[in-house]
DNA sequence: TATAAAGTCTCCAGTTACTGGAATGTAAAG
DNA sequence: CTTTACATTCCAGTAACTGGAGACTTTATA
């Protein structure tokens, strides 16, 4: 099938599809005579399991990895659940992080009058 | 002062004051004999400003919305709670994706089993 | 005073994961 | 046969820096 066809089935955009071409993550077969890319079903599976694994934040190096573990059937399952875990504990410090800066910035907002006089503590804050 | 005692003083690096100073953030004075860029005490002020709202994950464009109402005297308090305001409304949905996210991953590292085996969970679910 | 080391300058490239757009070529529909 | 839709490549831009090269100035040491 033709790009467009792939991205539909594999639901990511078609620039996005050809990118993954690009940098080698999923490389169709090519049509001799247009050139256009011709995407198998096996393709688009993959396209579908890096559209997850993105959309589960892992990274496009992270993806690829996946990728190849999913490919090898020697694989354990050891490896993924160690890639998740540190996944989780990286996801686990950027809620630490923005749980203390929104509590933070609320706090700032409970001290501020909101009104049209200048006086205001968020940027008393900030300047500090 | 030089460009290390103001980055030292704000406590940002180098690379990031000249940065701003690119940026047309805070443009220091320049010695003319050497053309090194030379930072008042004001402009340290600027940059400690900058780099606390960036801290609290303010975008470069909002720091320099924040930096003039900052300082504009006419400025009301209403407006930089406005912007407050919807910066934490921002950081909630985060908060949102990467909870759901969290509890996604940890539901399947919990239901693999992390053995010599192939069989993983997590795999399969990102390829279904 | 000569030299070495440290600090600074500008400019270019790379990071992440795409997205938009231009110019051009191919395929399908009317 | 022409219009339209879809495809191709290539270049640039995003956000906010960071790293490095090559050249210049200032400061410290011998």
């Amino acid at each position: 099938m033709n790009i467009s066809q792939a991205a539909k089935l594999s639901g990511l955009s078609v620039k996005t599809v050809r990118y993954y071409a690009d940098i080698k993550m999923v490389e169709p077969a090519r049509n001799i005579q247009s050139g256009y890319r011709s995407y198998s079903n096996d393709d688009v599976a993959k396209l579908n399991f890096i559209g997850k694994a993105r959309r589960f934040n892992f990274s496009i190096e992270e993806c690829r990895e996946l990728l190849s573990l999913y490919r090898d059937k020697n694989r354990s399952s050891k490896e993924v659940k160690k890639l998740t875990l540190a996944k989780i504990a990286s996801i686990d410090e950027k809620l630490k992080e923005f749980h203390s800066l929104r509590d933070e910035l609320s706090h700032l907002v409970d001290c501020c009058n909101g009104d049209d006089r200048p006086s205001c503590p968020i940027l008393d804050e900030l300047s500090k």
